[in-house]
RNA sequence: GGCCAGGUAGCUCAGUCGGUAGAGCAGAGGACUGAAAAUCCUCGUGUCGGCAGUUCGAUUCUGCCCCUGGCCA
């Protein structure tokens, strides 16, 4: 506690919502009056080459103020919480340099929490081992593969599901790299950022209503805008199938589906707005554990708002205190 | 107008040989440590189209009516 204090600590502005609720045109808006230069905390943008389907800030916006970690990506690749906290690490401290606020903007809410709340330092993933698990899987059954790993750390076992493959081969991967137990590495640190304080602004719908109405006018204008060829390009790449994130993203697998006919088009379209009301939902589950600074209104959230209430006058003081 | 098939949860449907009903999807709540826009858990009372009849008891059987789709005129 004492020592912390004698270090400096400088703003970070988070603005966090769910999917749809116009925090994008927010963020360019708050960085123009305030010089901040923006941190996308987002796991599908990015990727280069999905930008409608993402609703990903337009190349105006960009020009006007900085993005980052936006477009670093081949839709071949996998990102990972980890890469993000190291980048968006170095981030704030260049930005900083620059004599400018950093931004962080998004609804990736485990993005946030490895940088708010820490990290515990774990391994990358490992295809092969990843492969492995997998095929064992496949001649066992998860269920044998839970009990496995209920024998070597009974501690993740049990907070795990049964019926979760993702975690299961996560925590199995974790303990054939390391030899020890998951919940044992979690456990022992956290390393949440030092040099910056957060101020963190929450941006959420008065009703789900009105954000479930948005969210279906959004898909619709997707699907004018593009968003079928913008598919039928990364399917036409010939090395990707949705075992790939980039393909997962919500309206994407969706459309893929539709393009390699398992669906049709008009359920194509319902299930794509779903899913997207879907993702808006888990990430409000996050956002309501997470205490912020400043609610605001979905429709209510303009700069004027935003500023006039606490933000600038927060964010000076901030900047003036001496740690 | 006649014949046939249907009308059951927001949607698609199953079912009750008569004892007031259940799946999938949607929706809601929750979990979440390198795939997270991912992955997973929990939650199902609805005049069983309407009215009448038979019956101890009808959503289930019978009759009439209404609505939808198909075929024949």
């Amino acid at each position: 506690m004492f020592r912390e204090s004698l270090q400096p600590r400088y703003p970070v502005i988070c603005l966090m919502g769910p999917t749809a609720c116009g925090k994008s045109r927010l963020a360019v808006e708050l960085a123009l009056k305030l010089k901040c230069e923006i941190i996308s905390v987002d796991s599908v943008l990015v990727y280069r080459g999905m930008d409608i389907g993402t609703a990903k800030p337009t190349t105006e916006e960009r020009r006007e103020i900085p993005h980052h970690l936006i477009d670093i990506l081949d839709q071949a690749d996998v990102f990972s919480t980890g890469q993000f906290r190291r980048r968006a690490l170095e981030l704030l401290l260049s930005i900083r340099k620059r004599g400018r606020t950093p931004l962080l903007v998004g609804g990736t809410m485990l993005y946030f929490r490895s940088l708010l709340q820490g990290l515990a330092s774990l391994p990358e993933a490992d295809p092969a081992i990843r492969a492995l698990i997998e095929f064992e899987a496949s001649r066992a059954g998860w269920g044998r593969m839970h009990k496995q790993l209920a024998g070597v750390d009974p501690v993740s076992a049990g907070r795990i599901h049964p019926n979760d493959p993702q975690r299961i081969q996560r925590a199995l991967e974790v303990y054939r790299i390391t030899g020890r137990p998951l919940s044992e590495l979690c456990s022992t640190e956290s390393n949440p950022v030092q040099a910056f304080v957060p101020l963190k602004l929450k941006v959420l719908p008065a009703e789900r209503d009105r954000l479930h109405r948005r969210i279906e006018i959004r898909f619709r204008q997707m699907l004018h805008a593009g968003l079928i060829a913008e598919v039928e390009k990364m399917a036409g790449r010939g090395d990707l199938n949705p075992t790939y994130p980039s393909v997962r993203a919500v309206g994407y697998r969706q459309v893929w589906a539709y393009l390699h006919g398992e669906i049709n088009r008009e359920s194509m379209i319902e299930k794509g707005i779903a899913a997207t009301r879907q993702l808006a939902k888990r990430q409000m589950t996050w956002l309501r554990n997470e205490s912020a600074s400043y609610l605001y209104d979905m429709e209510r959230a303009d700069l004027a708002t935003l500023i006039s209430s606490d933000v600038e006058p927060l964010l000076v003081e901030l900047n003036q205190t001496d740690y």
